[in-house]
DNA sequence: AACTATTTATAAGA
DNA sequence: TTCTTATAAATAGTT
């Protein structure tokens, strides 16, 4: 309807293409409202433009809201809900995580033993103390990958009677350590990697794996 | 556009008023689908009829869901959103917090301590230290109070040399090491006490506060 | 659901 | 953008 017959396919002149953008979309809107006095209807009309623009349309006497509210109940579906109760569970799921490491760590500084048991604590401290192990002859890797002193090495034996314990035996000794004092941690990390994830394409969610 | 012209007000004959609806419904939908192809627009069109009926016209390449939520992003307009974004930031900050957790429990552990310089691992070394006395001076006392026996309390200070000095000075002393060790908790705490939390009577979301 | 006289929308041009 | 107008498209009333 114009001088002169168009095909249905995308207007590739950009000026033209936000004209005529312009000209039916009034044209829709008009219809829309003519719709809904003629017949009593409810209509939303929701568009875009190619360059982002955002235009409605919906009749007097009902919101955007109700509309989809309705919307909602006529297709049995619930947009929304799903994404919330994910976000809920992930929120939850993560709240558990820290509370967890936060007991640990805070019964690692010292805190918060009062609910542990003897054997508890004796647990605790072999952790600890294996940990201290590992820091400590971390630490004097360092040294010697930094000084490359054999000096060094000699008075950190010294200085540290179980030095040579943890370097000789420590590949063994301390990984048993470590994955003991980490058991936690790693039941932690199997739990997070259990967050539901949001399905890909709705609303945009972080990766809510733990690094 | 017919045999006469119509004025624009209700049908009040229902089925006129039901053809028409059908008849000027497909009008719509075609003009929003020759919109879509020759403008690249996105259109969202939902529609119910006076007795109750839906229909609605969606552009291909896009859902219901998204058009609302870019619509809901161009108004500015708050109907779930806020709540969305809230909980969105909430499970941002707890990730943050939980990452933080995570690294300091894994290095007071042994893990990830690649990243460390000399002085962060002599630091460490002195916080995981300082921790193993608490540890290992709660343990004694736990045994002590648990027997009452002044013997084991002997036996134990015997078998740990460093036991005196925790024993007497460690009100000070194990309080500074501990608020020293800890000081990267209580940042967190004061992190967490941060997160914001949605208004009451909407979502019912969970108090997001870390115990 | 078709038909068709008419009205309405709009493509192209100014 | 807005107006103009020839023409295409939609549709009211009819069958």
């Amino acid at each position: 309807m114009g001088r002169g017959k168009i095909e249905i396919k995308r207007i590739e002149n950009q000026t033209n293409r936000q004209v005529t953008y312009s000209k039916r979309r009034n044209g829709i809107f008009k219809k829309a409202q003519e719709l809904t006095v003629l017949c009593d209807a409810k209509v939303s009309i929701i568009m875009f433009s190619s360059t982002g623009k955002f235009h409605e349309y919906t009749s007097p006497s009902i919101t955007t809201k109700k509309i989809y509210d309705q919307y909602q109940k006529a297709l049995h579906t619930d947009l929304w809900s799903s994404h919330y109760e994910i976000m809920q569970e992930n929120l939850r799921k993560l709240k558990e995580i820290n509370n967890r490491l936060s007991r640990e760590i805070r019964q690692r500084v010292g805190e918060d033993l009062n609910g542990l048991s003897l054997d508890d604590l004796r647990s605790l401290q072999h952790k600890v103390s294996s940990s201290l192990d590992i820091v400590r002859a971390r630490k004097v890797k360092n040294l010697e990958q930094r000084h490359g002193n054999l000096l060094l090495d000699l008075r950190a034996r010294l200085e540290d009677p179980q030095y040579e314990l943890v370097d000789n035996e420590g590949d063994y000794e301390s990984t048993i350590a470590l994955t003991n004092g980490a058991s936690n941690l790693y039941a932690f990390r199997l739990h997070s990697s259990h967050l539901v994830l949001p399905h890909a394409g709705g609303f945009e969610t972080d990766d809510l794996r733990l690094a």
